[in-house]
DNA sequence: TCCATAGTTCGCGAGTTCGCGAACTATGGA
DNA sequence: TCCATAGTTCGCGAACTCGCGAACTATGGA
């Protein structure tokens, strides 16, 4: 079992931000994160085992996408809005902005 | 062989335009696209075959970010920019700024 | 020390993506 | 009509993604 790794602030790369974004429950998660929640790992949407959420977890943190933090047995994820801002500016808003659009849509 | 189908602009998915440039080869169109340049299908940066190139041609026509028309016997393609503007505000732009900031910091 | 909870890792199968070449269609010009 | 150019479609294999369950590790509490 690693320690948590992140990617440096400097080291993002729209590229991987993309991919880790381009798939619904990721996206998801980062909807529930914005929203302020800070969520465990066994805390995804659209019910999932929990081998299949780690991995999603695990390619939203090494995206650079948010923060995992040990607190006693559980991990705690926040978004790391501050520096995905700073290396995209407006990315994250434009892209929750949309999410939310499409789900009032849906929404009926 | 199919028309050259484009979904309308209210119809633009934002996972499908995540998806769409999720690739390296489609974001390196669709920087080339924001330059202004009307490409062909035959135009890929990378090295890629025909049958290739038409594939990413099609993923990027059907998620809306550009649209493709017939010339004579070549196939113009320009970006979407109006469109994807309206539906998903300041995206193109933050993606496109952070690919050029990538390649002048790679390029040195 | 032993147990329960929280996550991770491994191995696997199903499905998808991405690349190719070969064969096809569409268009315009000789 | 015939040819060349521009794209598309098909079939394929390699690689990747995404899901799972089983077995593992890590932590805190009894």
């Amino acid at each position: 079992m690693k320690s948590l790794t992140h990617p440096a602030r400097e080291d993002l790369l729209i590229q991987s931000v993309l991919d880790a974004l381009a798939n619904p429950i990721r996206l998801r998660i980062v909807k529930r994160l914005a929203g302020g929640e800070e969520l465990t790992c066994s805390t995804v949407l659209p019910e999932v085992s929990a081998s299949t959420a780690s991995r999603h977890w695990q390619v939203l943190r090494e995206s650079g996408i948010l923060w995992a933090r040990r607190e006693g047995r559980i991990i705690l994820h926040t978004l790391r809005r501050e520096d995905l801002d700073f290396r995209f500016p407006g990315l994250l808003d434009c892209v929750l902005a949309a999410v939310e659009e499409e789900e009032r849509g849906t929404a009926a």
